[in-house]
DNA sequence: AATTCCAGAGAACAGTTGTTAACTGCATGG
DNA sequence: CCATGCAGTTAACAACTGTTCTCTGGAATT
């Protein structure tokens, strides 16, 4: 399926991901209902017209940028919460997974939060879908955890849900812990890390004692 | 301590909440990152240079927002999750407040849960400000109960951050359920209230549990 | 080899923005 | 009653915005 695309098509994707990339970075100090065309544009060295060829306006590129920071997520998800190792071992399993990735991505997990709620409803819905298709993931992965025998469907959701929303609480917590002064950032991700993991743990905790 | 203030400060109060009320309304369809002051003036119907009478910029206002919507709740949050009553009377009692609460100033809301992680820093930071109070006065009124018999200060900390964490996206969600179409509306707000209930019951569940 | 296609450039448009300066009229304090 | 203070006005500025239309050079197709 990947027929090596020719000397044009492959052109016109190198801009189009230079506009992504340059539109992320402006995006570290504002939000996506006022990034303008034009700064995109300028930032990457083309015409403003240019634009066009590739997104029909800001809201439509955030929609792709929602794609491109959420979209390559899901099969790690699945690896990580899967029902494999000791409960403890699978939180700090999971919180290392979520600082590794706001480090290595943090403009991406800093558009997310940002845009989540932000001002452009397109982009909010977008996020909103993906998070539902983590939610229903993790949801599956609970299932298969002899913990969860006897669960609702409904309550295994209510749980996902419950998880999706606290890892993405961590992840713009560690994002927060990033951008301070560098000085404080090791003891403060350290602090994150803990926090995060005994809210993990006590929901565990309530999990356990959920049909008692 | 309320010394009835003359013709020409009323007057000057008056314009200002004017100018802050129709930023709130504007702000429903954008971030506060792209607010116009002459946008928010003209919405008012007094010219633009009125607008540095009262704030240094649209920032600034913004700050003053925060302020107006997260102010006045302290008090609320305090009665509310005091204790008073059995453990699930409490959760039912909160999660109703949080409905009526989004009910009467859905404005308020959105900009909190948009602005919380928005483009613009001072914004972010005085609603962290505010938001780490709420924690500190939940922590304070979780110390009053007996569950908490034997807690480390640290430990109630990341209780109350993870109760005050779930409350703003309950808000946020009972917030997207009345912006819906309205033959859903109702349908949808229970079925928030519902999940959030027993999110919050198994959260309790954990708590019960921390010493085992 | 000739033709079509199309990503990007260039110029121009009407409308918007934040900020400045100098002003006006009225409530206030002496 | 008169002088001061100050909320709000008016006018003007350079800079910026999204969008349209026309054009061009080179890859793609025939």
């Amino acid at each position: 399926m990947s027929h090596t695309l020719g000397i044009r098509q492959a052109q016109k994707q190198k801009t189009r991901q230079a506009l992504l990339d340059a539109a992320l970075g402006l995006l570290e100090e504002q939000s996506l209902s006022s990034l303008g065309l034009r700064e995109v544009t300028r930032a990457v060295g083309v015409a403003p017209t240019a634009f066009y060829r590739h997104f029909r306006s800001t809201a439509d590129l955030g929609v792709a940028l929602v794609e491109e920071a959420l979209g390559s997520l899901h099969p790690m998800i699945r690896t990580t919460v899967s029902t494999t190792g000791d409960h403890e071992e699978r939180i700090t399993r999971t919180i290392e997974l979520i600082a590794r990735h706001v480090d290595g991505y943090p403009a991406h997990v800093r558009f997310i939060a940002r845009e989540r709620h932000g001002g452009v409803q397109p982009v909010r819905e977008a996020i909103r879908g993906q998070l539902a298709r983590f939610a229903q993931e993790v949801k599956e992965e609970l299932a298969e955890d002899p913990v969860s025998e006897g669960w609702s469907e409904d309550d295994l959701l209510m749980l996902a849900h419950l998880y999706v929303d606290q890892m993405l609480i961590t992840a713009s917590l560690f994002l927060e812990a990033l951008e301070g002064p560098e000085e404080e950032r090791e003891e403060r991700t350290r602090q994150v890390a803990r926090v995060a993991t005994r809210q993990m743990r006590l929901i565990g905790l309530g999990r356990h004692h959920w049909l008692d």
